[in-house]
RNA sequence: GUUCGGGUAGCUCAGGGGUAGAGCACUUCGUUGACAUCGAAGUGGUCGGAGGUUCAAAUCCUCUCUCGAACACCA
């Protein structure tokens, strides 16, 4: 039985198998296609270990493997360097939710215990994204596949740091940070903020002096017991007379002064603000401005101390309404407003996030100064370009990083401190012997972790051996790795990490390298569902890209990723896409049947010349096809290209090509020959249909053959454009065609029709007459040099075909001709409009006139030849 | 609030100074062996609105309406 349908299922697998065994997606895995000099990079942006795989990462590893492919089979040695992130805050909260479940907590099981528990796990858990990744096809260099937390990346990581801290610009101090009672100290892109309802409670402070009292408005109203001031407008009238003095605090005995801060909005709340420098960012800066006491009342987990009296112990958000409760009770609480207001939460727990002092590490800003300036002045180009701008208003309000973190796993901070005399110092080693400024052997290493995307920010360098001394060179990485592949020459990711990695990339890239660490950089959108809502668990409409794979194939999913990703915008996934594409993989392998039913196998196009007319049009049109996808390809225009492969082998190669060699079966070799090409152009987009069909029509198999990903990608021949007398060929058919709709004979057989065609040669006309006479299913066509009485006629653009007819009725024909008759009226009037206008004329560019008038004359002709058949038929 | 992106055929979206495009849907027709996951021929749009620049604007500029996103915010 001849089966109509692919089944990719029997290919993917077997195929991937033997590409990787094979070594085709190593650096020189095309070797015998490399040209000199020519080298490209890209970092695969790293998933988490504790990660499954999900559309995001369909798209973005998509769209990397199908730009590797594509420069692997241009003759570049390529090097896509894959591997996975340790994942800080996600991964240890994975094992402790273990620990949980057994009934431990990692403090019963101490750090070292803990973290050989992390790594088993780690171990056990990062094969099964790589082994998800493999299902769609991608094509990195797994043998360098890198851990952000292996020896060499630690190495890396170390050094790193070491250079920065050595330079001043790691520093550690007590600063405001973004704390999370669960997660500890967080960046201030790791703090989400959202729309809360809240309340907006308004407390009276009376004086101290008991001559009244002042009404304050606050949110929180459980961080007063750490105010250390009140604070109105300087030229806020309505407090003039209050500034410097004291009032008490609702419920302690505390007094703090009244104090002028032009901070204060004399047009929000009640105009006066209770300060509270130690949990509020702003009145952080007021404190430091005024010199005020930083009264921190509650401790790393938000529990109430001592400065909060009787409410010593309480959680901080809990003890909010028994706070209140009292406050109202004693009779300092005027009122109580709803308001909306926004309220930072932790990006991992979701937890609030609280302003607390708290002693960190931090990279200072400066680190940056450099790239930015390197960005602006083109060193790197942002894909779309617009993204510039968020990167620049980004960096323009930078701050200084918090990068230690409050966990176990992950790169512990490289800093030893002496127990005797308190000296500080970074080393390289794990455990150095002793303080080099005292040489005592009582050494303490500072227990936090680097914040993850610190490790992220060196890959682009780090995975190229930069700082991991000889750890597995000649393995992991090449020496002259560096000089091959830095700058990257691509990096493909979200916009959603701009900050979180991109940015961080540059300056360190920069800092390290004196360099950008790339050329390009194109940053991709979100796939949503199908109505464009966000994929969310909440909302059930997940697409889980397995599934896909498994349904559909690797090959249309990653085509409709494809053809979806156009610059900028959204994707919207929908079952409806993904069986288009499935059509359109179904349509390949019928087209590959078709020319087998004819002939056996084909040549390559390398050595083979294409001679009869068909096949230099269709090679031709390859040409077309070729240059396009190419072009579009080079500036990421994904959808673009993909769609010029789909319109190619659809709409011309089968709709057309494979028709007319109905007509001139000698044609099939060459069609064929051609197809194998197009074959390599689809590769990138479906490299496992291609791969199978390559195969199928040179009459080999991926088991004894070299496979096509390792084939030159097409160039355009230097073959003339030869399209003109199958331009005219096809006019004619659908002119045909649609003159037997008219008189209701559509798609049927007919007996005789004629076509004029004017100024072509005997020899053309006969090289015609069997393509027309066969797809416009004629049994007699004729051409003729005069109109054919007693006929309906159709009048194309290049020529006017008749079919002889008797008895018909005319009134649609009629109908018809007027309509066209109208519509050709208003394109001459447009026409004409611009060519009477004399500016037009003095100013358009000749080629644009040109063709302008040789559009109206056409227009002109057209429409005089619609009057005449109008009146023979009305006479 | 600042910045960015969208508003194009009934639907989903490309395109982005030189006569408006695709897929789906719709109408009509068609199975003598590539493919019904198909083929043929069609219908359908003053490109959100108003100004402006230009010989020429869906495309560039200004304003405006509307949807979305990022960043920043007032306790």
């Amino acid at each position: 039985m001849s089966d109509n349908k692919y089944n990719p299922q029997e290919t993917e697998n077997r195929y991937y198998k033997i590409w990787e065994e094979r070594k085709y997606f190593e650096i020189d895995g095309n070797k015998a296609i490399q040209e000199e000099g020519k080298n490209f990079s890209i970092m695969m942006p790293p998933p988490n270990v504790t990660g499954r795989l999900h559309i995001g990462h369909a798209l973005t590893f998509t769209l990397q493997d199908i730009i590797t492919r594509y420069k692997r089979m241009d003759g570049y040695k390529t090097l896509w360097q894959p591997g996975t992130d340790h994942a800080g805050i996600a991964t240890q909260n994975v094992v402790e939710k273990q620990l949980l479940a057994e009934g431990t907590t990692k403090e019963a099981l101490g750090r070292e215990k803990f973290l050989e528990r992390v790594w088993a796990w780690k171990e056990e858990s990062a094969g099964i994204m790589t082994e998800q990744l493999r299902y769609m096809g991608v094509s990195p260099a797994w043998e360098r596949e890198r851990f952000t937390m292996d020896t060499g990346l630690q190495k890396s990581v170390k050094e790193s740091f070491i250079h920065l801290y050595n330079e001043g610009l790691i520093v550690r101090g007590n600063y405001m940070v973004n704390w999370c009672t669960h997660d500890g100290a967080l960046s201030d892109i790791e703090v989400e903020h959202e729309d809360t309802d809240g309340k907006f409670y308004h407390i009276t402070y009376p004086f101290a002096d008991g001559s009244g009292s002042v009404e304050v408005a606050t949110t929180r109203p459980e961080t007063y017991f750490g105010d250390t001031a009140v604070m109105v407008h300087p030229d806020d009238a309505r407090y003039k007379d209050l500034i410097g003095k004291e009032i008490k605090l609702p419920l302690l005995e505390r007094r703090v002064k009244i104090i002028a801060d032009a901070h204060v909005d004399m047009e929000f709340g009640t105009g006066v603000v209770k300060v509270t420098p130690a949990h509020d960012q702003n009145d952080y800066e007021v404190g430091k401005r005024h010199d005020l006491e930083f009264i921190t009342v509650f401790d790393e987990k938000g529990i109430l101390n001592e400065y909060a009296g009787e409410f010593q112990g309480l959680e901080r958000l809990e003890a909010r309404e028994t706070i209140v409760k009292r406050l109202d009770e004693e009779g300092f609480i005027v009122k109580i407003e709803d308001h909306k207001h926004q309220v930072g939460h932790c990006y991992r727990c979701k937890n609030i996030v609280e302003p607390y002092i708290s002693k960190q590490w931090f990279l200072r800003k400066e680190v940056a100064t450099a790239s930015i300036e390197k960005t602006n002045a083109g060193e790197a180009q942002f894909f779309p370009p617009h993204w510039i701008n968020s990167y620049n208003s980004w960096m323009g309000e930078l701050r200084d990083w918090c990068i230690s973190r409050q966990l176990w796993w992950g790169h512990q901070i490289p800093v030893f401190y002496c127990d005797d005399c308190g000296h500080e110092f970074a080393s390289q080693e794990d455990a150095p012997e002793s303080c080099p400024k005292c040489a005592s052997k009582h050494l303490t290493q500072d227990p936090d972790v680097l914040d993850t995307w610190f490790s992220s920010a060196l890959w682009p360098f780090s995975t190229l051996g930069w700082g991991n001394g000889d750890v597995e060179m000649d393995k992991l990485f090449q020496s002259d790795d560096m000089k091959n592949f830095y700058p990257n020459t691509l990096l493909i990711t979200g916009f959603d990490i701009l900050f979180f990695w991109v940015a961080r990339m540059m300056m360190m890239g920069e800092h390290f390298n004196g360099q950008l660490p790339f050329n390009h950089i194109y940053l991709h959108a979100l796939v949503r569902d199908e109505h464009g809502n966000k994929m969310s668990k909440s909302r059930g409409n997940v697409i889980d890209p397995l599934d896909m794979v498994e349904k559909y194939s690797a090959d249309i999913l990653r085509f409709t990723l494809a053809i979806s990703a156009a610059q900028g915008r959204d994707i919207r996934m929908s079952t409806e896409k993904l069986e288009q594409n499935r059509n359109f993989t179904n349509k390949l392998y019928n087209a590959s049947k078709y020319l087998q039913m004819n002939v056996e196998t084909f040549p390559d196009m390398a050595g083979f010349c294409v001679e009869s007319d068909l096949g230099r049009y269709m090679m031709s049109r390859l040409n077309f096809a070729t240059k396009e996808v190419r072009k579009n390809l080079d500036e990421y225009k994904f959808n673009d290209a993909a769609l010029v492969m789909y319109k190619f082998l659809w709409n011309e190669f089968c709709d057309w090509g494979i028709e007319l060699s109905k007509a001139d079966k000698g044609a099939i070799v060459e069609l064929g020959a051609i197809f194998k090409e197009a074959m390599k152009l689809l590769h990138p987009f479906m490299p496992f249909i291609t791969e199978h069909l390559y195969h199928q029509l040179s009459g080999t198999s991926l088991d004894d053959a070299d496979s096509i990903m390792i084939q030159k990608f097409p160039s355009k021949t230097k073959q003339r454009k030869e399209e003109q007398k199958f331009e005219l060929i096809m006019d004619a058919i659908v002119s045909i065609r649609r003159a037997k709709v008219l008189v209701d004979l559509a798609n049927q057989k007919i007996e005789k029709a004629f076509v004029k065609i004017e100024g072509i040669s005997d020899k053309d006309k006969e090289m015609m007459l069997p393509f027309i006479s066969k797809l416009a299913k004629v049994e007699h066509l004729e051409f003729t040099d005069t109109k054919i009485e007693n006929s309906v006629s159709d009048i194309s653009d290049l020529c006017v075909t008749f079919i002889p007819t008797d008895s018909i009725d005319l009134a649609p024909i009629i109908k018809k001709l007027t309509k066209q008759d109208e519509k050709l009226q208003k394109e001459i009037g447009k026409l004409s409009g611009m060519l009477n206008n004399e500016r037009f004329v003095a100013n358009a560019p000749e080629d644009v006139l040109e063709k302008n008038r040789s559009l109206l004359a056409d227009a002109k002709a057209k429409q005089a030849k619609v009057l005449e058949q109008l009146e023979a038929l009305q006479k």
